[in-house]
DNA sequence: TCGTAACTTTACCAAATGGTAAAAAACTTG
DNA sequence: CAAGTTTTTTACCATTTGGTAAAGTTACGA
């Protein structure tokens, strides 16, 4: 069913990363309708057909991002502990989605525009990968707030929270750019209110 | 300066209108890249060269909604009543907020879109109109926390997280929709837990 | 009710855009 | 190094799209 897939040539793996690297850049920015071919391979160094010889229409790019990035935008989430201790497991993964936020903007407003349109590429993925991960992490956290070690909440309201939260500094950067100008420390004070916010939070 | 003005008719009032209406949620879902005059056109059951009748150019109907919308969606900031029980008056605004949120989605998916991809057209609307109101209410929780009415904690961070929590349950309807699906009282559970977030962070 | 101004519709157009065809160049391998 | 394969480039093309010209229609005040 799925196609010959054979194995790709050095040259191919390095040019469609090249491509979607570019790709990353002007999808994350200005959407996948306001991104032209023409501008993706004027930022990758290419040519049009070029594109398509490597990928097989735009729209074969911006699915293939991302699925790419998919998996690793969710890996934090998957990374807690179910044996280790409540507050610090929860911590761990919010000070991991802000490093994100902080190392990986691209990927965070991709993600984003791709949902406030509604998700019209990547509705089955959120079913078939995300779905399943953020009920089992429910379970955990349902689990730990039953034991006494957080205090008593909505889990997955509590989930929502910690994204919105933590990709607000991504997404509406240019907002904040705005509102605390020239502050050098703005990502260091963001990261101790996050903190501050959730360890309050979640102490039972 | 500004251009002649003057008074609209019954019909260039009612007609303009309705491309806002239309344009606003397409404008929301697709940005404004992505969306089409026809579109529109279609949209509000007019033609094309109609549009620009009554809007200069695509990109005038999208200023239009930005500076229309602007003034009403930062309303509840400026709400905010220095002399009132501090607690109450920033839980007062989250409600709103939240209820901005049901009420508007297609208001904060077309600021959400703007300001993800830079916020090419309302960057000096957001110097100019959003941050003096920003620095004031930044004030006032200032002085709150100085009292010892609230919790102290950095300012600007605890209103970019109330924005954060209260415009993601617009932004990312779609995610939402996945992850708790068939949840008619979905934004009941919601509004309890923000309510119940932010009382407890905030209290002293 | 008539004339004019406001509004709508039809028929276009030029530029931009996603994509193709095929020749040219570069690379790989026996 | 020659033959075959992969990759790049040039020249196009059909469609879409923002916008215009101008004729046709409607609303409205004198």
């Amino acid at each position: 069913m799925t196609s010959p897939a054979r194995k790709l040539s050095r040259i191919q793996t390095e040019n469609r990363q090249r491509i979607r690297d570019a790709a990353l850049g002007l999808f994350a920015t200005h959407g996948f309708r306001g991104t032209t071919l023409d501008q993706i391979a004027e930022a990758c160094g290419m040519h049009k057909p070029n594109l398509i010889y490597y990928f097989e229409s735009k729209e074969a790019i911006h699915i293939d991002l991302l699925n790419m990035l998919m998996e690793e935008w969710l890996s934090p989430l998957d990374a807690m502990n179910p044996d280790g201790d409540p507050l610090e497991e929860i911590l761990g993964y919010i000070r991991r989605k802000m490093e994100m936020s902080r190392l990986y903007p691209r990927e965070s407003r991709l993600f984003a525009n791709e949902i406030v349109q509604g998700a019209p590429r990547m509705l089955p993925h959120l079913e078939s990968t995300l779905k399943p991960l953020f009920n089992r992490q429910i379970g955990i956290i349902t689990r730990w707030m039953d034991a006494g070690k957080l205090a008593q909440m909505h889990p997955a309201h509590l989930i929502f929270s910690i994204w919105a939260v933590t990709q607000h500094y991504a997404d509406f950067e240019a907002q904040i750019a705005v509102l605390l100008p020239g502050d050098d420390k703005r990502a260091r004070g963001a990261d101790e209110f996050v903190e501050m916010m959730f360890r309050k939070l979640l102490t039972p």
